[in-house]
DNA sequence: TTAATCACTTAGCAACACGAGA
DNA sequence: TCTCGTGTTGCTAAGTGATTAA
């Protein structure tokens, strides 16, 4: 028994909130059950017929029918092939040169490696920043020979311009490549791939995320980033650790190298791992989202906001007293917690400086992110953020608050610089210990989930039209979909062809309703013809004609809600909340209800990650 | 208590693949 | 058959949060 029901026992509130579950033929796990067990083990079916078979077996396993570990292992086998590494440096061709000062210089092998990684990223806006250049090129002449380190001592005397068009020439003649030479490279991926992309796991070939190394090359940081430019280096057998099980077949390294190590560590989910030098930080393979490991526990996230669902009004009550409580770090925690909620603001844990972009979450925020107005237009206590959130994305926000909090922000801020952190005395650990009396399992990150995931099931039930068009249907679930991702601020870069395609778009709405004036005069004939007449084959005409108007009709309205919902989505990223936020059984059951067909909503890698959504959620089913 | 380490999720972008239309 | 545009996939950076070490 897991110190779930123990724990939070007396805190639940009141214990009869109504239960949101109904009881389906089909099961339905709450929470309550998540850590116990599941209502039924399938049976390991067995499969004699033959390998098509066994492999139909796998494509179908259901693994949310079967018993989960409760003693914190993630597997009993795992067996892999190990990592593919990057392909070795292929030397430029001799005819292709790099200038020092105007001359030509031919390099070493290692500088000539790095100095391509610049000259790859030529047309880049990157080369032409400051710290960029700067970190490339004290790490490019820790490649150099000391003869070429004592030469080339100045970047901007560096013209890289040859390597740069040869590369673009290879990869110009990438493209032009016959089927055959194309079809040749797809069948060795392919090749790759089913050699190394799927591992064994308990009786079970589970698809690999990555099983690539990442090359070297560049670092291209994201916004401001002090590091961006530095080498990456090369990765070698000799820095991977393996991790795989004692009784499995141990991957090979390649011949004439060693692995750093071979573990056998059961606790953790990832096959191999090594050290990136940029950060130091510790990069994995792991298996694919289809895969058990991570099906289950997508699922388990989902379950774990559902049971914030149930005693969240009971959290807002408290955070709400908590707003006027005698101690600082209380109203602290309390305001920050509200932004957690309202806004779905990230935890914002603090980072080391200079080592990151600079960006915040909430509980980082410093005194310049916010702006305080108790007058704005018609509204009061309105706060204004404006900060750059992870990935150096904007948020920016003006939103009314409630007069305490506003009391207490300017309290916060009383006494303190533009660099000062808003709330001093909090940082996340203290935000989730505190979340963790609440309720077992909340952490700071779970509010996001649950709001958007109640706000999706809301919002579809708000603009979904029982008698609306397919298309129509789907329009109001973009824009479901898209009620979330402005509440998560995910944002994109409106795509380079944004205008054109908006423009091609219009043309054909304007060819279609050119064709759909014709048919309406055509079928205006045809009756006036069949009136004339009242023959058969002037009956048949007109039906004719009537069905080309509606057809016509259709497609009309397929191509404007096409062009609404391209229009409202020109910089939001509807894939991030999908894919990580949205609790997939709201989708499946709205799909079920309306009779849209899931793969209207999910394409082929969503359906394999949400396998176990749509095979459990009901039309009825509820957040 | 704080800092470092580790494991894992979340994120946007660029390259790629593929089908529709020229 | 080629080109173009779009959806898909891969890549890997950048977060969160638990655990461990100092």
């Amino acid at each position: 028994m897991s110190p779930a029901a123990i724990k939070s026992e007396p805190e639940e509130d009141n214990g009869f909130y109504p239960s949101p579950h109904h009881k389906n033929s089909k099961r339905e796990y709450d929470d309550e059950e998540w850590d116990i067990k599941p209502k039924k083990k399938t049976k390991d079916k067995k499969v004699t017929e033959g390998k098509k078979a066994k492999k139909e077996e796998e494509e179908k396993w259901k693994w949310w029918e079967e018993e989960r570990y409760t003693d914190g292992s993630k597997w009993r086998f795992l067996e892999h092939k190990g990592p593919v590494f990057a392909p070795p440096y292929e030397p430029l061709p001799g005819n292709v040169k790099f200038y020092y000062d105007g001359k030509p210089m031919k390099l070493s092998a290692l500088a000539e490696e790095v100095a391509t990684f610049f000259a790859k990223m030529l047309d880049h806006e990157y080369t032409t920043k400051d710290i960029f250049r700067k970190n490339f090129f004290k790490d490019w002449r820790k490649e150099m020979t000391s003869e070429e380190k004592s030469k080339i001592t100045d970047l901007n005397k560096c013209n890289f311009s040859e390597m740069n068009e040869y590369f673009k020439a290879q990869s110009e003649a990438r493209k032009q490549m016959s089927k055959e030479e194309k079809q040749k490279i797809k069948e060795e991926n392919e090749r790759l791939l089913q050699e190394y992309g799927f591992c064994i796991m308990d009786n079970h070939k589970e698809r690999i995320g990555n099983f690539r190394i990442e090359p070297p090359g560049l670092f291209r940081g994201r916004g401001d980033h002090p590091k961006m430019g530095m080498l990456k280096r090369r990765i070698r057998p000799e820095d991977i650790i393996i991790n795989c099980s004692k009784d499995s077949k141990h991957p090979k390294p390649p011949p004439g190298t060693k692995w750093k190590e071979v573990r056998h560590d059961n606790k953790v989910t990832w096959l191999a791992s090594w050290t990136e030098n940029i950060q130091g930080s510790i990069k994995y393979i792991m298996l694919n989202p289809s895969s058990r490991i991570k099906g289950e526990k997508d699922w388990q996230k989902y379950e774990t906001a559902r049971r914030l669902k149930k005693c969240v009004d009971r959290i807002r009550n408290q955070y709400r007293d908590d707003w006027k409580s005698k101690e600082m770090r209380i109203r602290q925690r309390a305001v920050a917690l509200y932004f957690i909620d309202k806004l779905a603001l990230r935890a914002g844990n603090e980072k080391e400086e200079g080592e990151t972009a600079d960006t915040v979450g909430c509980c980082s925020l410093r005194v310049e992110h916010i702006k305080l107005y108790p007058k704005m237009d018609d509204q009061e206590y309105v706060v204004e953020f404006d900060f750059l959130g992870k990935d150096s994305i904007r948020y920016y926000n003006k939103i009314p608050v409630e007069k305490r909090v506003f009391k207490n922000l300017q309290l916060f801020l009383e006494n303190k610089q533009p660099e000062d952190d808003l709330f001093d005395r909090l940082n996340t650990s203290i935000l989730n210990k505190h979340l963790q009396e609440l309720m077992d399992g909340l952490t700071a990150k779970v509010f996001r989930t649950y709001n958007a995931s109640i706000t999706l099931q809301q919002q579809l039930k708000e603009l979904t039209c029982p008698d609306d068009s397919i298309p129509a249907k789907i329009l109001s679930y973009n824009r479901a979909n898209r009620a979330v991702a402005i509440l998560c601020n995910h944002q994109r870069a409106p795509p380079k062809t944004f205008e054109k395609s908006m423009q091609n778009l219009q043309t054909k709405i304007d060819e279609k309703q050119n064709q759909l004036s014709a048919a309406r005069k055509q079928l205006k004939a045809a009756k006036a013809d069949h009136k004339a007449s009242h023959d058969e084959k002037s009956k048949k005409a007109v039906e004719v004609k009537r069905k080309a108007v509606q057809r016509i009709e259709e497609q009309l309205m397929k191509l404007q809600v096409q062009a609404t919902d391209r229009e409202e989505n020109k910089q939001i990223a509807l894939g991030t909340s999908k894919l990580n936020y949205l609790d997939p059984r709201i989708s499946v059951a709205w799909c079920k209800k309306y009779g849209i067909p899931i793969e209207k909503i999910y394409n082929k890698t969503q359906r394999e990650k949400f396998a176990w959504a749509i095979d459990m959620a009901e039309k009825d089913y509820e957040f």
